[in-house]
DNA sequence: AAGCTATAGGTGTGCATACAACTATTCGTA
DNA sequence: TACGAATAGTTGTATGCACACCTATAGCTT
């Protein structure tokens, strides 16, 4: 393939932000692995981000949205239109919260039950993330997510 | 805050999916460095994503879109369209291929500019993910990448 | 109580992402 | 040489993402 980085390097700046960029890289990574999952949970018609969420609502009593945002790193808007889509595939109800303006997120028994079904095409996708990326790098990223979570978790 | 996940947990199957997924840690540490290094590069009306692009087609002779995406992970369909962003921003510019349904791209004197005014906002960006990811997620990130660059050289 | 600030949530906009489907061309091979 | 497979690129569609901006409410402070 023509694509090959060694020996036609043409500008330093460039190169500095190739070689040693972690957005760059860390993206890349990402597409790999949202390729890998969201093939996998395809049949059930689940994308893997979708299941995350829906994860989190299921494990956690009064979630709200902004709780969401939170914990997953995403920004309030992303997680209301994430949700409007959960909501209207049946996985996902609202009740009134504490206040006027919030409401507490919860999982609907379809959800749970997709969550189930779910689980050994998710598990086989994480056997194909080792197999694809590589074990080493499995565990790279995972020490990656502990070490920051450590972190945020002093805040 | 309400979303302390310790303590609450109410679902086996989610608690699986939350504390084991690489792909749902690789996202949000994406989010996280996604978020910081377009708000870094901002002032310059790029970002990261285009950055890594560009970067790309400078420092290599040749190129086509089938390559980049290749070579960063995406889909050929993700390519044409930021290429169509890219040129139209005089970054990046075309040029007639080996055959008539390939063309090369090749940087332009403006997208060589950019890339060395982005210089200093990137290294700025770079330095505050090591502050926000810790240092040791950002080389287990690196570490995550150069893993999986030397398995997918063998093929 | 008034008023400022923070919080919860939604909407407009633009970029990022990929699958499916399509055209055009190239390549390999029978 | 003719034909089927592979390749290069674009477009339709749906989702993911976040900033800016908006409304409404909550909470704190004077």
């Amino acid at each position: 393939m023509q694509g090959d980085l060694e020996g036609r390097d043409n500008g330093e700046v460039a190169r500095e932000i190739l070689r040693g960029c972690v957005f760059s890289r860390t993206r890349m990574l990402d597409r790999v692995l949202s390729r890998l999952f969201d093939e996998s949970l395809a049949p059930l018609g689940v994308r893997g981000n979708q299941l995350t969420v829906l994860a989190l609502i299921g494990a956690m009593e009064d979630l709200r949205a902004a709780d969401v945002a939170r914990y997953l790193e995403m920004d309030k808007s992303t997680v209301s239109r994430g949700l409007a889509l959960l909501r209207a595939r049946g996985w996902v109800k609202e009740s009134a919260g504490a206040t006027k303006t919030s409401r507490c997120l919860g999982i609907t028994a379809e959800g749970r039950r997709l969550l189930q079904e779910t689980l050994p095409l998710w598990r086989s996708a994480a056997a194909g993330a080792r197999e694809v990326l590589g074990e080493e790098s499995v565990e790279a990223l995972h020490g990656a997510a502990d070490s920051f979570l450590r972190l945020r978790a002093r805040h």
